[in-house]
DNA sequence: AATGAATGAGTGTTCATTCAT
DNA sequence: GATGAATGAACACTCATTCAT
């Protein structure tokens, strides 16, 4: 009797599929409902409401609340820093990495604006100290392609000596507050203009002060 | 028979003072209690717990869950804004207003940390849609009057022409950043360095392009 | 020493007059509150505002909430069995007993609405076995006189040889119901019609047979 | 194929039946419970246990106390009204017809009694102004069958010429002063001796003065 | 696997009663 | 005596979780 069972990677059974579904189902809903309420005033029924199940089937899925909190916030998390991390791939300046780095989460918010919601709760859970400092570093994580990419420039010259860490952070912090305003006065002026400006300041704040500073050129 | 009665302003009773006592005792309490869970999971009876009251007491003082957070959370936002405009107006160099900025509002949250994780759930929640957007708006009032300086400072020429709001914002975001992950990874270097750092890279950013205006003695 | 204290009843200081006053401001605040609000919606502190007396000092006359509600309700029934008893006495007649006792009812209750509804919350309350039937009989104390009357009465021929006691409840309860029915919907034709209708049903049912026995001088 | 789903109302499922037991259960426990202790003492828990449920269960079948009691009342008001007109129906006889509705209320009250303290809990709330005066009356309702048939009987000769609807509530003052007196102090003499003393009192008060009755001959 | 009825611990809030001033 | 701040037990209602079908 060999091979009792084929390998699943191998070949997805309908129920697998299925299964799938449901899962991908019930994050999404997750996040739309975490989103809106934040976690407490979240509720399971609501959860599988939006998601289009029963209550008890939400808990064949997951075995709490809290479990599909976290699923649903590492599965964003996840897919935001790949794509963080795909677009930075594609550049070596420092300058198109920081509007790149801008861009691409200022995209992805404002796609998924129910996972910013539900970023901020979690950022301000962790700092009530109710989420336990579970993953690596929820900033070292997002940042991490950035400061490598700011640790090369500064070594090759591009940048000035600063830390490339703290230089990561401000660039994160500075993301972060302009995502925050957009969706809380939910209007505004242009994005591009919003990311001229971030990146600019960073810009010009970080690079080497070779020449005259704004304009190499010059 | 000179003044048979005198103003009752200046001469509180011991049962003002007793008041006066027991709201800061709650408001306090209710910092802690908000700031380590958040408002959901924050109970009424913690507070009082916290306070050392029975649970009817609170409800002497304060109406209901809601009106102990916003007092709480209002009192707390009152003082750093004063503390922060204090500041401010003690100088009208854009360079050292930067500093100080970042300066006041870490100290004010190093020493109420309590008060900052309420400050970053209640943003939270107002992003989550749960809190009215009450009060005129949270960022603006902080950011006022750094905005104004900035604002003088572009029109005499010591600062570049960017958007005042928009630099106060960035300093703004870069801070809230900085006390954040002081708060929530405790250790880190110096807060000297910090501060230092981010002033560094904010005013570079934001100087006047002229070599002469950073440094006109050189 | 010769009776070092002088008896109450005939000196009665100015302390004794202070009580007697704040008793009855309290329990005529009782009546009002209890009234409107029946019993367990009736809050103490309510009756101490409507006294115009602070909280405790509600608990200086009283033990308890129960004991003003229960002096409150005897004091506005005994007042209405006196009255009531006044008016029977001044008639030997029974038809014109029967109007009287309507009348005088009517009269009482609608000059203390507040009263009657006690009244009727007390009878619910009684029913629903919440109050110790306590007092010797709600009803048989208020229709004492009448039945007497009617005893006597019947015994004189003037009327059926009816159960004086079930005759006397019947018109309590008719009496009862049209008062109920006055203060419920607060229109209605004239008293008088009313009064007369009642009057005229109850003597028609209850009566002597004999056309003599009705009107003798006929 | 024929009928490939029978109607849902002719096939009432497991948990159909099932709902109705409880709903049923429920009301039963609530007319108990309220009966016992009135609206505001009466409390959810004790309602739930009444009916050996979890207190979380009561509201999966009701909204909120209120709903409870109000749908255990008009059940019982409802049930009664209907067996009160479907007895006076037999009959066009105004004499039987005061019998039946005095007996059948009885009879229904006897074997509610509960309900009965319900009603009486019901009449005071609304007199002390808590209950909404929400259905069209609950007075007019009860007597709207006798009322009607006392007007036809007025027409026709048959009674005196009274006002069929003071008439009505006369009849159902007594009624309701009967049942009370026979539930507060629970034995008391037969009930047909009341009844019909009850019947001859009102017939007598109210019936043609013709042919016999006071003697018109003499 | 999917359901949703049932559970009961937990929360905000009220209020009768006490007691230090 | 008079006050009203303080207390804490009690209650309506919610919701995460379980489990029989």
């Amino acid at each position: 009797m060999p091979a009792p069972r084929p390998l699943p990677a191998a070949t997805p059974t309908r129920d697998d599929v299925l299964t799938a579904f449901r899962r991908e189902s019930l994050l999404s809903a997750a996040r739309r409902v975490f989103g809106a309420r934040g976690f407490d005033a979240a509720t399971v029924d609501a959860i599988a409401a939006e998601a289009q199940v029963a209550k008890g089937t939400v808990y064949l899925y997951f075995p709490s609340k809290e479990a599909i909190y976290d699923a649903a916030f590492d599965a964003g998390l996840d897919q935001l820093v790949r794509q963080t991390a795909d677009r930075l791939r594609a550049t070596g300046d420092p300058r198109a990495a920081i509007r790149a780095f801008i861009e691409v989460r200022l995209e992805y918010f404002q796609e998924q604006p129910d996972f910013f919601r539900m970023y901020m709760v979690h950022v301000s859970r962790q700092i009530a100290g109710c989420a336990p400092t579970s993953r690596p570093d929820l900033m070292t994580q997002q940042t991490r392609a950035l400061r490598d990419l700011f640790a090369r420039s500064v070594r090759s010259g591009a940048m000035r000596a600063v830390d490339p860490g703290a230089a990561a952070h401000a660039v994160f912090d500075m993301t972060r507050g302009l995502i925050a305003r957009r969706l809380l006065s939910r209007t505004r002026a242009s994005v591009a203009a919003d990311v001229a400006f971030l990146t600019d300041l960073l810009w010009t704040g970080l690079q080497a002060p070779a020449s005259t500073a704004t304009d190499p050129t010059a």
